[in-house]
DNA sequence: ACAGTATATTCGAAATCTCGAATATTGTCA
DNA sequence: TGACAATATTCGAGATTTCGAATATACTGT
C-alpha cells in the first residue's frame, strides 16, 4: 500500500534534487518567468537551463505557457512553495542547533584545556 | 544570496530522492525502530538498508541510538514529515487532475466520434 | 522564403548513485 | 576468550545524472 505515493514523492524530490533547480523554483515564486529571464537570473548556459527546465516539467513541477516566441514558465502547484519554506525554517532551526552544538564543543575543549592535558 | 541554504533544501531532496528511503521515513513516523526492524519491514537487503540509513544519517535526516546490540533510528525534526503529508495531499490533488483530464479526453473523444469523422 | 531570435533536444564524457557480495566492526553472552 | 548477532563499510559493476557543444525546432518580421 502506498507504493504508488511513494514513487511520487520520491520522484518530487528527485525533480528537486539540484541547486539550479530549487533555484529555478524560488525564481518562480512571485510569478511566472520566461525560459531566457531564468537564464538571465542563473546565469548558466542555455541548455543547461532548458534541460532542468525539461526535468521539473517531466515531474510536473512547472508549467509552460507559450507565448509567440517565448516560453513562460510557472510552478503547478503552491504545495511546493510551502515545502521550500518549511525547509528555510528547518534550515534555520538546524542551524541555531549548528551553533549550539559548537558552543558545546568549544566549552569541551577549554575545560579539557584547563583541566589534564595529555 | 541564500545560495548556501538552496545547497542545504537540495540536499535534503537527495537525501529522500528514493522510495526506499522514503519507505524508511514513513516507518520511523509513529518512533523509533531499530535497524533489523526496518530491514525486516522493508524486505530487503541487509547491506541496501544500511547504506540508505547512511545516507539518511549523512544528510541529518535521521539520528541513531544505540543500545547495546542494537541501533534504533529516528527522524531528526518533524517539519520532514510535514513534508510528505504536503505531498500525500498534492499527489491526491494531482491525481483528481488527471482524473477531470482523463474524462476531459474522453468527452472529446466522444464528441468526435460522433461529430464529422476525417 | 529568408534571416534572426528563443527554446529544446541529442550526444558523449565525467561524475554520482545503487545494488549485492564480501568483509569489518561492535556488542553480548557463555 | 570465543562464538554469535546486529549493523556498518568497502568494492566493483551497472544505471542514472549532469554538463557543454552541437544541432534541431518553432516562431517572428521582412
Amino acid at each position: 500500500m502506498g507504493n504508488e505515493l511513494r514513487q511520487f514523492k520520491s520522484e518530487i524530490f528527485q525533480g528537486l534534487a539540484h541547486p539550479t533547480r530549487i533555484a529555478i523554483v524560488e525564481l518562480l515564486r512571485e510569478g511566472e518567468l520566461s525560459a531566457g529571464q531564468l537564464i538571465a537570473k542563473l546565469g548558466i548556459e542555455q541548455a543547461n537551463a532548458s534541460q532542468h527546465l525539461a526535468v521539473l516539467r517531466a515531474r510536473q513541477i512547472v508549467v509552460k505557457r507559450k507565448a509567440g516566441n517565448q516560453v513562460y514558465y510557472s510552478i503547478r502547484d503552491h504545495a511546493l512553495i510551502e515545502i521550500l519554506d518549511i525547509l528555510r525554517r528547518y534550515f534555520y532551526s538546524q542551524l541555531s542547533t549548528a551553533v549550539g552544538l559548537l558552543r558545546e564543543a568549544a566549552r569541551e575543549e577549554s575545560k579539557s584545556r584547563n583541566g589534564a592535558q595529555r
